[in-house]
Formats: structure tokens, sequence, C-alpha cells
DNA sequence: TTAGGGTTAG
């Protein structure tokens, strides 16, 4: 009896071994016959079996397919446990639906089971994603003052979540008092501090952790170097930037397309789209699988250059490729739309965009606001701006240079007023425009009242 | 479970 029990046990690992490298490459059907299969010669599958699907199904179909597996548990007789939830849990936050998440945590807990430190983490990281620290801030000290065992995965969540929400300082103070209580950081820990110091321009700080990378043991890897490519870009360092690029082909950090989309996206922004076409020829000879990150670049790059219809031909492409297109995708076609002053095919596209469940974003409506001041609709430009329950500077920036393009310099004074009260920045050109405007068209006196509005407006706003 | 690339104003 106890032989045939320990033979079973075997057995059902050996199952899940199956299981695993099925599920692994994407071949459920094969998974779930070998499991019909397996049922038939009497062996039932358990916890870890169930287990092993919800994360397979959550990564290759989606959260609602994991979840199913949830129920089909229960019917089988076999409950749940903290690594089923935290599959769940840590798929919803992937996914960006943060609250799902966070509604799984709580259904886990109803449940009686027990959240672990995994569980913990990827709620502290949910907080971070939501731009909630001092939740997250909490998560950390019960973690580390409460039962549990933090790993590095906390660690590197925390620091990763302090950068992330614009406390870089506050994550280099933490890893160096970690630090000096024996913390080893690893090499995604150093990663993580190394984009957050290239994201605050502090570069030169960034190599010295660099530095400090190759003492520890590790190597830096093709996420240093493309963190600091992008860096470079930024600071306007671009020949630093296409060397580095060199460097990484040479070292066969080009194995995907990232490196490759930080160069064109940083060439498409200054507007040198014949290099860019250049990397592009080179990124295709490579052979690397482009994913919709890549896509989008390419597409961007057509837009710019007013290759509407290559960008169209990458459209059918990808989804020949059988990937799908998110929201940057949609918004760089509505965004190209406009430039090109294909205002109703923008409009179109923005209805697409919804119909395919995405919900229209602040981005693309500042493309429409900006693309119908240009051909000079500028009433339904502002009634499109009316209608926006989200603005920022690009809506008023826009805005109210295109206002002074054509001399209504009041009606802009007001609005760049409008956005100082909400707390926003607008663009020092599009400040000047206003100002200059309003005293070279002989309203001297209600340009020097603004002025001392916009000078308050910078000590309020800081 | 945590690290790099993709969208808008001048």
């Amino acid at each position: 009896m106890v032989r045939n029990r320990m033979l079973e046990r075997l057995s059902t690992k050996l199952l899940n071994v199956c299981i695993a490298s099925f599920c692994k490459v994407n071949k459920l059907e094969k998974a779930e016959s070998v499991i019909i299969d397996a049922i038939r010669l009497g062996l039932l599958p358990d916890v870890v079996t169930y287990n092993t699907l919800i994360n397979a199904y959550c990564r290759f179909v989606g959260i609602d397919a994991g979840y199913s597996i949830l129920h089909r548990m229960g019917e089988a007789g076999i409950n749940p446990d903290v690594v089923s939830y935290n599959s769940l849990i840590a798929a919803a936050s992937r996914n960006s639906q943060i609250s799902r998440s966070l509604d799984l945590f709580d259904e886990m807990i109803q449940r009686g089971i027990a959240p672990d430190v995994w569980s913990y983490n990827t709620l502290m990281h949910c907080f971070f994603k939501l731009g909630k620290p001092d939740e997250a801030n909490r998560v950390f000290r019960d973690i580390i003052l409460g039962d549990y065992t933090p790993c590095a995965a906390t660690f590197n969540t925390m620091i990763n979540g302090l950068c992330k929400n614009g406390y870089t300082e506050n994550a280099f103070m933490l890893f160096r008092k970690l630090q000096h209580h024996g913390f080893v950081p690893e090499l995604m820990t150093y990663n993580i501090l190394v984009n957050g110091l290239c994201k605050i321009g502090r570069l030169g700080t960034a190599k010295r952790i660099i530095k400090e990378i190759g003492g520890s043991g590790y190597v830096p890897n093709a996420i240093t170097y493309t963190t600091v490519l992008k860096c470079c870009f930024r600071k306007r360092k671009f020949e630093e930037g296409l060397e580095l690029l060199s460097e990484m082909k040479s070292k066969g950090y080009t194995y995907d397309g990232y490196a490759y989309c930080t160069a064109i996206g940083a060439l498409i922004k200054i507007g040198k789209i014949k290099e860019a076409t250049e990397y592009m020829v080179q990124l295709m000879k490579t052979g690397i699988k482009l994913d919709i990150a890549s896509y989008n670049t390419l597409i961007n790059m057509y837009c710019k250059d007013g290759k509407l219809e290559e960008a169209y031909k990458l459209l059918d492409e990808i989804e020949k490729e059988g990937l799908e297109c998110d929201k940057y995708t949609h918004t760089i076609m509505i965004d190209g739309l406009c430039k090109a002053g294909n205002i109703e095919g923008a409009i179109r596209h923005l209805k697409y965009m919804n119909l395919m469940g995405f919900d229209s974003n602040l981005v693309a409506f500042n493309s429409l606001v900006d693309g119908l001041c240009k051909v000079g609709r500028i009433d339904t430009a502002m009634k499109v701006y009316k209608s926006m329950e989200v603005r920022d500077s690009f809506t008023y920036s826009s805005l109210v240079h295109n206002l002074c393009r054509i001399g209504k310099y009041r009606k802009a004074s007001k609005l760049l007023l409008s956005c100082l009260r909400s707390g926003m920045n607008i663009l020092k050109s599009a400040q000047r425009a206003v100002l200059s405007g309003l005293h070279y068209s002989g309203f001297r006196g209600e340009a020097k009242k603004l002025k001392s509005k916009i000078r308050m407006a910078r000590i309020l706003n800081h």
C-alpha cells in the first residue's frame, strides 16, 4: 500500500514534469491531452499540475482562462494554494490590471489562503504601478518587520518602485544602507539603479555604478547597455550612443530589437529619418523577430516620413505575424494621420481603436487637437479640448501656440492662465508667444499682468 | 516576483 502510494506520487511528479515542458512552449492542447490520458490510467493531477496550467493559461491565453482553472481545480476536489493565486495576481499586474490584482489578493485572503513573500512583493509592485509609493512602503515594512523573509526580489521591487515614482535619491540611499547591512546586489539591482540614475540625468553616477558591477563579479548585460544607450541619446550625445550600439553588436548584445529601436526612436526624434531607416535595414538583416514595440517604432518612422502606405503595410504584417496592435500602435497611427492632415482618417482610427477595446488616450487627443489646429479648424480643436477629461502641458502648449499663430493672443492668454491654475507647466516658447503677441498688438498692460502671474505660478507650482 | 526599447506640443 505504502509502496503503491510512493509510486503514484512519483508518477504524478513525472506527469507534472511532462505538463511543465509542454506549458513552457505554449503547447497547451498537448498538456491537456496528457492530463486526460493520465486520468484514464488512474493518475490524478495534483495542485502542482493545476498551478502549472494556471501560469501557462495566464501567459499564453489570458487571465480569465487562468482563472477558470481555479474552478476546474475546485471541481476536481483540489484546493488552490498561494502559488495558484500568486500566478493570477502577477498576471493581472503584468497586464496592467492592477485593481484586479488587488481583488485577487483579497479573494485569496478571504478563502483562508495565507499570502507569502512573493504575494507581498507583487502587492508592493502593484502599489508602485498605481503611483502609491506610501502604500508600497507600508507593504515593504510589513515584509521586513513581519514574519516574512525578504528575498532579492523584495529589495529590487522596492528600489525600482522608488525610482519609477520619482524617488531615485531615496532608492540610492536605501541601496547603500542595505549594502552596509550585508545586502549583496544582483545584476538586476544594479540595472534598476543605473536606469533610475540615467532617467534623472545622472549619467556620471550611473557610470560609477557600472564600474561597481565589474567589482562585484557580474558583467554588464544587454539591459545595462540599452539603459545607458537611451541616456546618451536623451543627453544628445548621439555619437557616444551610436558607438555604444556598435559595441553592443560586437558583444552579441543585439539579440533583440531593444537597442536598435532605442537608436531608431532617438534618430526619429531629431528628424534624422534617413539614418533611422538605415538602422531599420540593419535590424531587418539580423532576422530578429520583431515584437509589437519594434513594429511601433518602425510605423512611427514611416509616419514621420509621411509614408502612411508603408505604415499600413506594417499593420497588415503585425496581423500576419499573429501579433496584436496595442494602444501605442493606434496612437502612432492617429498622430501620423493628423500630421498628414487627414483629420477624418484620424477620427475614424480613434473610433476603430475604441472598437478594439482601447480607451481614447490623452496622447491621441492631443494629436487630434494639434492636427485640427494645423488645418485651421481651431474652433473644433477647442471643442475637443473642452470635451477632454484629462489635459496636460501638451494640450495647452499646442492650443496656445496655434492661437498665437492666428493672432488670437487674448484667447491664448486666457488658456495659458487656466493651465497655470491647474498647476501645469507650459512650454516656454508658448509663454513667450503670448507675451510678445499681447505686447505688440497693443495689450501691453495685459502682457505685464500675465508676466507677473506666470512668475507667481512658477513659485507656487514648484 | 523584480531590470532595457515604442505615442503628442516648440
